[in-house]
DNA sequence: GCGAAGTACCTTGACAGGTGAGGTATCTCA
DNA sequence: TGAGATACCTCACCTGTCAAGGTACTTCGC
């Protein structure tokens, strides 16, 4: 694993929620989106996924529904909520603000 | 608080190690800077900047002397060692990855 | 002289999220 | 028929954060 477990931990449901934003998916195709565009940097694990999934259901932020089967098992389909897009905003202006600290307390060259 | 907690595990390390690479502090001298860099919306708490203390000093990534007190109590300085600083550029490097690929990963535009 | 406020450190227990390991079921292709 | 890809799910464990609580010293105002 090139990027630890923690490195991600707060980031998953901003993430989740940005794919789904995007259209319906499922599970193992997230996964793979995640994968792909990370070139295999970042992976959540499954057990992280589906835990996650189960955490955004409950909060009301992502619905699901079982959808057809392309090729394997049967998928079961997520949609982001109208609360789901708000939290989702805020993960990302949430992100962009830790991006900005970050960069602050992590330069060495600044005087203070 | 503004920025959660979980949005910062995992880089407490890089932070600690970071300040430390500009020199040798204590505790509450570091907590004070991080909370005025970020304008107060960072804030690492007590218990848990002093178990990252401990972590990274079981790690060799820093080391401890009790420093002379200026004004109030008796004050633990902090050096970063060696290895520390190997593993902070890591760090750093870590964090410039987490970054580029969040962004990939939370665009709302990219095409796949 | 006394109390409040600031400086400075430390520990404990609870909690939440990530994850390894394990399991189930379906489909395709050789 | 068996391997490999697709696809889902759960449990127990580990680690890091943090609320709460504690100690001790100094300065400053009353």
């Amino acid at each position: 694993m090139s990027i630890a477990g923690d490195l991600i931990r707060g980031h998953t449901d901003a993430i989740i929620l940005a794919r789904l934003l995007r259209g319906d998916s499922y599970g193992y195709e997230i996964n793979k989106t995640i994968s792909t565009l990370s070139s295999g940097r970042f992976e959540l694990k499954e057990a992280t996924l589906y835990t996650a999934f189960k955490r955004l259901e409950e909060l009301g932020y992502i619905a699901s529904y079982w959808g057809g089967n392309g090729a394997g098992a049967r998928r079961r389909y997520y949609t982001i909520t109208a609360a789901g897009k708000e939290a989702c905003y805020r993960l990302l202006e949430e992100w962009r603000e830790t991006k900005e600290i970050m960069d602050k307390l992590l330069e060495l060259e600044e005087k203070l």
